[in-house]
DNA sequence: CCAAAAGTGTTTTCCGTACACCCATGC
DNA sequence: GCATGGGTGTACGGAAAACACTTTTGG
């Protein structure tokens, strides 16, 4: 292993979170190879030289999830996650929100992409703990000011499934009419004329967001 | 100059805020080399191997201003700054908060370092007008909820200072007693048994941070 | 005694929160 | 007709915003 001076490792790494069955959940793939082989790892890769972060950050989210045009966005730069490698390491982590309807894991046999609950998270390569822990802490505080849930549901939803979704990501349980009272008052969702039915019950109005970029609040 | 495939350059750069003359001002440094000599742009350097990212900005802060512990934190990084450059190039960019007062301002004749009010900027160098502005808008976000004010200030400061910086970097008028109010209720600062006379009129009280670290409000 | 800056309370408005019942549908 | 999920309004409390006069000092 060559000793100094090295040019450090430049890798491009992106936290996949979606939401599933009521739990926030982010992709992680097993590591095949070493360092840290067998672990769990999020996703990433080299940074190609030449190549944006952005559409680094794409690449990656597109080759996991098949999933392009969501909430997408630059987390931090790391450079202390690799402990391993000479020459240092910078990891320019990101961050995307996923609709877990709309995703296609790779099938890769080597890589077996899978989603974590954010409650029960296996043991993690590359401090990645530490990565995951400031994206959820990202995401919690994005939530509040911008409307970045476009990016976690379908095209139409409910009020009740958007009501969940904020739950789970927040943690903890919100007031029904308060929150409906809040999200039209914003004007970030806005009512179709078409309704769902829920197993039984009286079918819920499906509203769409007003618009498809986390515009502030 | 070589084509592609090269290691992108990897910099460390520096946006440095202070509050001085009711304006808030950025430190730039007068390039004295090409590309874009004779331009003005944010202090910055190369990253140097095995340098973690905040040992290169805080020995950046220290050289330009003399100054270390103070407020500095990760901006952002940027893939675009650098359009001349072949490899590509990454800037993580910082910014950081000083009391002028504190500042030596090194005096190296092809540095020229100066302060610039944000109101009026001279051109710039890279896109560094992108990379202000965001440091601004984040800036004046942070100042919302985070005590950061603390590194603008002397250890002990009037209320009607304290009062000024924050109307210099949100850039409209404050209500003295409803700021004094909520300064005073969060617990943010508190009162000594000193007090400090300016010019004529009665004299004013002098305060302390009770923390200085930039504790979430 | 007058100019200059410091200091101080009350009222109103707005937003977040708490809270309970009727409605439409499937079975 | 009953179980299931959808949909609605009001009252309270705390924080932010609006607002004007008195106090202390220097000259």
């Amino acid at each position: 292993m060559p000793a100094v001076a090295e040019h450090p490792t430049l890798s491009v790494v992106v936290v996949i979170f979606t939401v599933l069955e009521g739990d926030l959940r982010a992709l992680l793939i097993k590591r095949s190879a070493d360092p840290h082989r067998g672990l769990w790892a999020i996703p990433g890769g080299r940074l190609i030289p030449g190549e944006s972060l952005d559409d680094a950050a794409t690449r990656k989210l597109v080759d996991e999830t098949g999933v392009r045009d969501v909430f997408l966005e630059q987390l931090y730069t790391f450079d202390d996650l690799d402990d391993v490698t000479a020459g240092g390491s910078l990891a320019m982590t990101h961050f995307a929100l996923v609709d877990s309807q709309r995703v296609r894991l790779s099938d890769r046999t080597d890589w077996q992409p899978a989603w974590f609950s954010m409650r029960e998270l296996p043991e993690l390569a590359f401090r990645n703990e530490q990565v995951l822990a400031y994206a959820l802490e990202r995401l919690r505080n994005k939530l509040q000011y911008a409307n970045v849930a476009y990016s976690l549901l379908p095209e139409r939803f409910t009020l009740t499934q958007l009501q969940r979704v904020y739950e789970t990501i927040l943690g903890r349980e919100l007031d029904k009419r308060n929150f409906r009272k809040r999200m039209l008052s914003l004007e970030i969702i806005k009512a179709t004329d078409e309704r769902q039915a829920e197993g039984a019950g009286r079918p819920a109005l499906l509203y769409r967001f007003t618009s498809q970029k986390p515009t502030q609040l």
